[in-house]
DNA sequence: CGGGCTTTGTGAACGCGTGCACGAGTGACC
DNA sequence: GGTCACTCGTGCACGCGTTCACAAAGCCCG
């Protein structure tokens, strides 16, 4: 009930900002750092200063004019904002390819989203272990979701099971999902969905390279079309 | 050289979207669909219909008033417009957790983005066989992008190492590149960047769970209220 | 062949995010 | 104690993207 605890909506580009900063904080301070202006940590991050203390006005007035930021408070109070005062327990859903890197892969523990828990509707798959954590069958999902307090579900499955398992963790209780699948997730209102799609990433990129060189097939100097399909 | 090649820059948010319009399209024609509605291609992408019209129109008029668009002739022009009538090979850099699963996820190739090469600074790993790619030592990358003309690069090292692999992505000769790692890569101007950071993404949605519970801890332990959707 | 229904394409208004510019506050130094 | 250099916080203007609303355009049917 504190007073100041609601007090401004932040803006969504403001919150897809925050963890960079959060990240480049954490290293600052790592190497010694105490005080931090707008001005080294626009450049850090790759943004306009101006930007960074918008942003972080958001949070509150926490800078020292004539000074900067102090780097241990400011990364107190964007993790406080952000949530990230306590871990958030993840699961992933689907222990292929992607799942079984995503659940090796570390950095989600140390930033706070330890992996709780993976399961798959193989049940070949059940009792391997990923990244210390034993798969179990997708039909454990209520049971795994709620003993261990799970409110973030990560959806690792092929396009065609991408759509299952988001029922499946929303009926579990689960009220925001991190969706890998190329597919677009209907879901309750209230439910809060992120997607990464990584062929799209590789799609836009396409588009920049093919307006680079004119829509034209890049460059083929020696043999004579080698046909790749140009239109 | 043809007049109509460089005739609108695409807004960057239509861009965006515009692989997501070409996946759907691609699905609806797979199950006989001819013709389709922005209506319908905006329920399915989860979008606005006017937004769907607005982003089609600025590839042309291909729509037919009265009836929709005709899927697999917009599926050609979404596809022409990006650049994606001929496959554009991709060379990932760090044969970790990540580069591994990247090349055994099978989902690149199909869209276009044959992994060509998978290079890492490690001896040890050179020659290992991943999603049928020879890992390479990354002194190589010149001769690689070179003799396949690999216009894209993908950074799936650790932190540490990323700004060295993109430098040297770019030396070789590279012009894009997808980033993986949770670091703001330097480049020089002309060189397209894309940031995947999966811990961002879940920071994210920290935030709206934060919110969400007025910055509590989620659930009372104490009693028994199983409360899944709580209210 | 014409009326009515459907759906596109787009002008216009609105809202959000960005970046500039500058006042206000702070510390350092003499 | 006063001056100066520095940096935050923010009002404001601008531009981009989104959404509405509607005229134009095509098809179907009688």
């Amino acid at each position: 009930m504190s007073p100041d605890r609601n007090r401004r909506r932040i803006p969504d580009a403001t919150v897809s900002r925050l963890p960079v900063y959060l990240r480049i904080l954490g290293e600052q301070r790592d190497v010694g750092v105490d005080s931090i202006s707008s001005d080294r940590l626009a450049e850090l991050g790759g943004v306009n200063a101006a930007k960074v203390r918008k942003d972080l006005s958001y949070l509150g007035s926490y800078g020292t004019r004539g000074v900067g930021y102090e780097v241990q408070y400011l990364i107190f109070q964007i993790q406080r904002e952000l949530g990230l005062t306590h871990d958030w327990p993840v699961v992933i859903v689907g222990a292929g390819n992607l799942g079984q890197a995503l659940a090796g892969y570390g950095g989600f523990g140390e930033r706070g989203f330890p992996v709780a828990a993976i399961v798959d509707v193989d049940p070949g798959k059940v009792g391997s272990v990923l990244g210390g954590v034993r798969v179990r069958l997708v039909d454990d999902l209520p049971q795994i979701v709620q003993s261990k307090q799970i409110n973030i579900g990560v959806v690792a499955t092929p396009a065609g099971a991408a759509q299952d398992a988001a029922d499946r963790l929303v009926a579990a209780g689960v009220t925001s999902i991190l969706n890998f699948a190329p597919v677009v997730l209907t879901v309750p209102a209230g439910i809060e969905v992120r997607k990464v799609d990584l062929a799209v990433e590789l799609q836009i990129l396409s588009y920049y390279e093919q307006r680079r060189t004119g829509g034209v097939v890049h460059a083929a100097p020696t043999a004579g079309a080698r046909s790749a399909s140009a239109g």
